[in-house]
DNA sequence: CGAACTCCTACAATCGATTGCGTTCAGGTG
DNA sequence: CACCTGAACGCAATCGATTGTAGGAGTTCG
């Protein structure tokens, strides 16, 4: 377990431990001569030498490292958005530190500190507030910082979120073609980019084909979850108003909605049709198969782990954000309304 | 940005830097008066000192960090491990690196590789092979390692892992209570201990009720993914073993034991019981809704974590292995046979 | 033949915190 | 009053790699 030092290969090599970093280092290796370098090289690989990036992150004040937030990994979201980033770092030689904040304030607050303490090269960011101080002291403090999937208030944030206006438009249409005119919207929680993108989105793209999109048709869940998507639901059937067709927030919120029909007796899409969003793992296998929006999460990880290297790697770059276009899956919770 | 040091608190509150240290450092506070550790920390505070934990680490060849290798976490068995292990080791003070490996030994290698340049204080893998020498490598160096899940030829490695005997034989013994007396088993790779112990679970649950086992009645597939219990099922029926239930190695085998009783027009349970292995998360909403044996991964994370964190803090500690219980999940997919 | 230059390589400082050891000084003891 | 003791703190080395600068060997050219 004794690890082997710079200075064991530098005098393995006959050299002094200053040449051997640079003929190891591929930036600096056309300073030493070329036999010198190969030798260096041969003695290190000889000695099984691992270079100690502790050391090295001290002096360089670089540790080829980001801080990945995340509310909740067994979130299903979030697995294929972590393996982007993964990837894409790797492939950087950088690596990621993943913290579960539970979108506990204080939780991430010690995050960053941590990461802070760890000295991070930059941050990627998936569970942003609408309104965030912390996030904002961040971005202000000149740490590269890119958000997934959600945005903030503050617009000189760099994010990575799928075109929600488009996804639900998508959806919309899709129902109108099958004949659908009273369409009512689960939203997700309010305090949320995304939720308020797609509740937006949803009066607008109503509004774009002709149909009514009124308060009465919209009910707020309070969070990303089933049960919460089924006490939505109860709310809108409570209110009364006529629909034959569902979209929902997100797909958790639809299987909400799904045990809410099954309660009521109405069968989907016999009686009511039901969208959701995400098209999350396994959903094409719940009875009946969702339709659903497909997010590409993996890209979404893989494209601002990207946005955060160019950032690293040159400050002085401007802010850029990435909206990645959505397609609708369609599956059998969708039929034409019966007549 | 600029971080504050460890000299700047020192001469704010106007002592030596290893003093301010002492102060600072709960093990080492007794060294120093308390109203200068009082003043220090005073400092410290109005700075907003965070220790630079890589000088730390380079000082003190601890680097509070473990080191997480996964075959891959878009697997929805290994985000609830990880969020047990994370869980344990944060309120220890340490964080896990988490990689992503595949499967493939040369992206295991440099996972460790990697690992072992950041002095990680220790590992815990969930992706061991039955033989896996750079596995033995690793636990012959010293470093403490703990598997998740799975275990390996070498006895003498601690490891966390459900009781799959038991868990097979209360899957056994529940369809054999319905009535069934011809049991299939779509097995999972070979080369994996799970697996094996699986399928010798298997045998030794049917001889024990009393039921044939011959191999006729189990077919091994080539992966834990739905398309090769797919291929493994297929195989079985194309033998023409009479059977009225099938024991799937892991719940994806399960789903593709469905899509083929589907293909050949035999539907579940009517026609066929099936039950599944782990339990995974809304596999409780396919069609029909799986029965499978509940594997605890939170736990299994958490406690493999623990023992972790008894081998670093004790390297003396004699070697441990957990097996957590299972228990079964009756859903729609068993049923009495037809008579 | 010596000055000027180019290549390489060595020296030594540095990153920020920890820690063994030595020093100082107040207080107690004989 | 000389001496000892121990608490509290400062000094300086150290972890392992990087990097600016100095210096030495060899070459070229006036």
């Amino acid at each position: 377990m004794q690890r082997v030092t710079l200075k064991e290969v530098a005098e393995r090599a006959g050299v002094h431990p200053a040449t051997a970093s640079r003929a190891l280092n591929a930036a600096t290796r056309g300073l030493v001569n070329t036999q010198t370098a190969a030798r260096v090289e041969k003695a290190a690989r000889q000695l099984g030498y691992t270079p100690n990036s502790i050391a090295r992150s001290l002096k360089t004040a670089r540790s080829a490292t980001v801080g990945l937030l995340l509310p909740d990994l067994t979130n299903p979201l979030f697995p294929p958005i972590v393996r982007g980033v993964e990837d894409v770092l790797r492939a950087a030689g950088y690596s990621p530190w993943i913290i579960n904040t539970d979108n506990e304030p204080e939780r991430e607050a010690a995050a960053i500190e941590s990461f802070r303490g760890r000295s991070v090269d930059g941050f990627v960011v998936a569970t942003a507030r609408l309104q965030d101080p912390l996030l904002e002291a961040v971005a202000a403090s000149g740490t590269p910082l890119v958000l997934v999937n959600r945005r903030v208030a503050t617009p000189d944030i760099p994010s990575v979120t799928g075109d929600d206006a488009a996804g639900v438009a998508s959806a919309i249409r899709h129902l109108y073609e099958l004949g659908h005119r009273d369409i009512v919207h689960l939203a997700g929680p309010q305090d949320l980019s995304t939720g308020v993108a797609r509740r937006q989105a949803f009066r607008q793209a109503m509004e774009d084909v002709g149909l009514a999109a009124g308060p009465e048709r919209i009910a707020d869940a309070t969070s990303w979850s089933e049960p919460a998507g089924a006490t939505a639901m109860e709310e809108l059937l409570g209110r009364g108003v006529p629909h034959t067709a569902v979209l929902a927030g997100n797909d958790l919120i639809a299987l909400g909605c799904y045990d809410v029909l099954e309660r009521h007796g109405m069968r989907c899409p016999d009686d009511v049709s039901v969208v959701g969003f995400n098209d999350m793992p396994f959903i094409d296998r719940v009875a009946p198969p969702l339709t659903s929006v497909r997010v590409p999460h993996y890209d979404i990880g893989a494209e601002a782990a990207r946005l955060l290297l160019e950032v690293v790697n040159d400050p002085e770059r401007h802010v850029r954000s990435v909206m990645l276009p959505l397609t609708l899956s369609v599956r059998r919770s969708t039929a034409r309304p019966r007549t």
